[in-house]
DNA sequence: TAAATTTGGTTTACTTTTGGATTATTAAAT
DNA sequence: ATTTAATAATCCAAAAGTAAACCAAATTTA
């Protein structure tokens, strides 16, 4: 076989259509200068284009030229590790107050008991900001596992593993008032009070307050 | 025993897949090189390729090459991937709501020009179920780009690629009468209405009464 | 409008490269 | 010492790249 194969070449080309150097729309090289210039035969160069297309990223109008249709939303990995704290905090707005809703719903007891050892955990370590936002974070999966609901805390996981929030919480904590601490171990306790009792909004109302309360915490933070 | 064991190339190949370093569809060197490159015995490496082949991984063409044909996703666990069309629903109940919210707050005009399109694409597709979830599935993708949230468009796109996702999808559009296909039409319009008109509640309402719509067609199709 | 040019699409004959398979040899591990 | 498995050197047939010519459709030019 030749130097490089017509999967080399695609490869080679959705690189450049990944990195915008062929943009959306625009026309490719005519297939014969496109080939000189790839080192490679016309030949080779239309398998490749030919599975370009079958991955809906080309389209080829003969007599015409062969135009660039998607970009492959790569979006994945570097949107998801290049989120803001801001960002975080409205994902984190979208998902925990209806996981306190499904918590009343599908939480058991011993869920609410682990919650309350990590709200005293919280309590204890009002000194220790470390040791403080391990079991921040552990409260706050606890309560997503209570749901019951894989996807859901799959996607609290997803959310905890990014790796700014380590920085995040770190700079975050270092800014922490006393004032801060207690407020937000009074919210995980009037959180962990409404699942007790069975009250859905309630415990949903009391986490957006939570979740207000860390946003104006952050914000504090950024000006700093 | 030789330097590296089969078995030990194979973890290596497995790795170099996992980390990117051999993306999907692309061309492994050739054996001979990629022998030379791992400091191994092309036997040796043949082994290792036969074991990945097996694991679904690799695919070898004779006469043309290696071809990567999967990667292991992250942590793609199996959890998400069996995550129930109920779990679904709930997951969705949680980000979507909040997600209209943040699109009254920054969504722009063409985000709802591109939404409007959609709704007409379903209104369109009334007969076709195909092209009735297709567009289904492009406006709750478009709404959460609106929001100009990274994390939540990320979130809403690892929803939208759960396998069973579009199992359940050609499932429920099977059972789809003709009746709620109209009523989501109506709520699809109705949350435009509210994003357009700038009232995030009533958004977050309306949509809140769509995937109501939603989860009680799916539990009528699942007794069917 | 009509002709010339440019584009992708196809076919052909030819050459190179590729994985597959077999053999004997060599280095470890038990 | 015996067994095991990697090494190394071949040969093979098939797959695929090369190159050149020609076709048909689109575009440009006269």
């Amino acid at each position: 076989m030749g130097r490089k194969s017509f999967a080399d070449v695609a490869t080679e080309l959705r690189r450049s259509i990944d990195e915008g150097e062929f943009q959306r729309f625009e026309r490719l090289p005519p297939s014969r200068l496109l080939a000189e210039q790839l080192g490679v035969a016309r030949n080779t160069l239309r398998d490749a284009l030919y599975q370009l297309e079958k991955e809906g990223l080309l389209e080829t109008r003969a007599g015409s030229g062969t135009y660039v249709t998607a970009v492959k939303q790569d979006v994945v990995p570097s949107a998801v590790e290049e989120a803001t704290p801001l960002e975080l905090i409205d994902a984190r707005f979208a998902l925990e107050p209806h996981i306190c809703r499904l918590s009343v719903l599908h939480g058991r007891r011993e869920d609410f008991e682990a919650l309350e050892a990590f709200c005293k955990q919280m309590e204890a370590a009002q000194n220790d900001s470390i040791l403080f936002a391990e079991a921040d974070t552990a409260f706050h999966r606890r309560l997503a596992a209570s749901t019951r609901n894989n996807l859901l805390i799959w996607l609290i996981s997803q959310i905890n593993t990014i790796r700014s929030l380590d920085e995040w919480t770190r700079m975050r904590h270092l800014t922490l008032e006393e004032q801060i601490i207690q407020q937000y171990n009074a919210q995980h306790r009037e959180i962990l009070n409404a699942l007790r009792s069975r009250e859905p909004e309630r415990a949903a109302v009391k986490m957006k307050e939570h979740l207000e309360t860390a946003r104006m915490s952050l914000m504090r933070a950024a000006e700093a």
